[in-house]
RNA sequence: GCGAUUGUAGCUCAGUUGGUUAGAGCACCGGUUUGUGGUACCGGGGGUCGUGGGUUCAAGUCCCAUCAGUCGCCCCA
């Protein structure tokens, strides 16, 4: 037990910035249902396999990056890294292609064992949308568009970009793995360490590598596009139609590969340069391939994620106030009764009722300037008659004399 | 996994070439004659100076190690 600190890459939310966090994710849910997407909750963990099966067995994410653990029934677990692959296991758990297309919005912790750094920590959480069961580009339009738009509600449409590529299909991106296998090859001497491995492993991920000797190889090397065959090429100029069609901004990043092994066609990626190091903000793709190798039906999907952490942190921290409460405060502590079923009525009605807990009248006043109150009901006034409290406006100051059961006219009023 | 940088009160920091019982502001709690707020005044709690060694008559100050935070590389949301 390392003391009295959170473990590593972990921290608390505490009730400001958990406020923050709920309008980025209340934002998401609410303009994803606008297209048709609607909340599910999947474990957040599953067995090692649909991860280690599905990202590709050297991808980052699960060469270094997965929390796993042994359980006492011997079951190998995993901390999930992202949500696609947790779906498409429900999918396929609960017989889901009978219901297609079937459109999911999740949001959730994910886990990944990195370095912490601003906008990167080991538990962090995530918003996104799976379209599963259609195979026509309208369902990428229709999922890009929902990102922009949600983007958009959180007034980013200016500070972000979206980069669009396609990767084709199976037979595109065979041909074109070649072709750059063939160029980088004599290269090979010059390549950094990791883009060495990356050759045999992956070498569409040398594309977008940063190391600068490799920039300067990659530089002039074929592009994926020049190897999509007619279809993959239909598919893709269909989707920059629709694009245009809706309005929603892009520029075509024909190096950008996605990290995930289960990409094909369509994928995007909506970056800043607002959060430092780490620019990606939301980012999907076509997964047509995902659901069968899992052993599921084939059936083609796409979908996003986005980073609430740094969505939160574009936002800033004084974006979302906190509801202010009604205030509640005895005249003298032998009203402090009252005061409570007072209290307790107006909560029955719905508002917000706080205590002051202890103090005199000006301490409690006081405190109810430091929680943002904006009405004070004072009981137990000495001019007050049977069932009747002192209503005062914190906004204005003024005050007046009230039966309980007109509060709530006055209140409404003083809310404004 | 690698690199840079930081570590004194809940928060932001001061602490002189090493020298008594380690300070300030903010925050918190209480008070300033019976019952009226954001001010003002008075008082209070709270720190094994990240931790462990070492040098020294003496270490928050110097040295070593270790842990943690932050930022970056890799990679990603």
């Amino acid at each position: 037990m390392a003391g009295l600190q959170p473990v590593k890459g972990t921290y608390d939310l505490l009730p400001k910035e958990r406020a923050l966090h709920r309008h980025v994710s209340e934002t998401a849910r609410s303009i994803c249902e606008r297209y048709g997407f609607n909340e599910v909750i999947t474990p957040i963990f599953e067995f090692s396999e649909v991860f280690s099966r599905t990202l590709g067995e050297t991808s980052d994410v699960v060469t270094k990056e997965m929390f796993s653990f042994v359980t006492k029934g011997d079951d190998q677990i995993t901390l999930r890294p992202e949500g696609t692959a947790g779906i498409c296991r429900s999918f396929i758990s609960n017989g889901l292609q009978q219901e297609t297309p079937v459109k999911h919005f999740y949001y959730g912790p994910m886990f990944r064992y990195e370095r912490p750094q601003k906008g990167r920590q080991r538990q962090f959480h995530q918003v996104g949308i799976e379209l599963i069961g259609v195979d026509s580009p309208q369902a990428d339009i229709e999922v890009v568009a929902a990102g922009y738009h949600f983007l958009k509600e959180l007034g980013f449409a200016d500070v972000v970009t979206l980069e669009l590529n396609s990767l084709g299909d199976s037979e595109s991106r065979n041909a074109y793995r070649e072709k750059l296998v063939a160029y980088l090859s004599p290269f090979e001497d010059r390549l950094s360490e990791d883009s060495k491995k990356r050759l045999v492993t992956n070498p569409l991920r040398i594309l977008d590598s940063k190391d600068e000797g490799d920039r300067e190889i990659v530089k002039d090397a074929p592009l994926l596009g020049e190897c999509l065959n007619e279809t993959s090429q239909a598919f893709y100029d269909e989707v920059k139609r629709g694009l245009d069609m809706l309005g929603v901004p892009y520029v075509e990043n024909p190096r950008l590969v996605r990290g995930l092994d289960y990409y094909c066609h369509t994928a995007f990626e909506f970056t800043t340069n607002t959060l430092g190091a780490q620019g990606t903000v939301l980012a999907g793709g076509r997964y047509d391939g995902l659901i069968k190798m899992m052993g599921g039906p084939q059936v083609p999907g796409v979908g996003w994620a986005s980073g609430v952490e740094r969505l939160a942190l574009m936002l800033g921290e004084d974006k979302v106030k906190l509801p202010r409460p009604i205030m509640v405060i005895p005249a003298a502590n032998d009203h402090q009764d009252e005061a409570f079923l007072v209290a307790n009525r107006l909560r029955q009605e719905g508002y917000i009722v706080e205590q002051g807990y202890s103090g005199n009248f000006k301490k409690r006043l006081n405190k109810a300037n430091k929680l943002n109150a904006f009405v004070a009901i004072i009981v137990g006034m000495s001019e007050c008659n049977e069932g009747e409290v002192m209503f005062r406006d914190l906004n204005t100051g003024d005050q007046v004399q009230v039966s309980v059961d007109g509060l709530p006219a006055l209140i409404e009023r003083a809310k404004g």
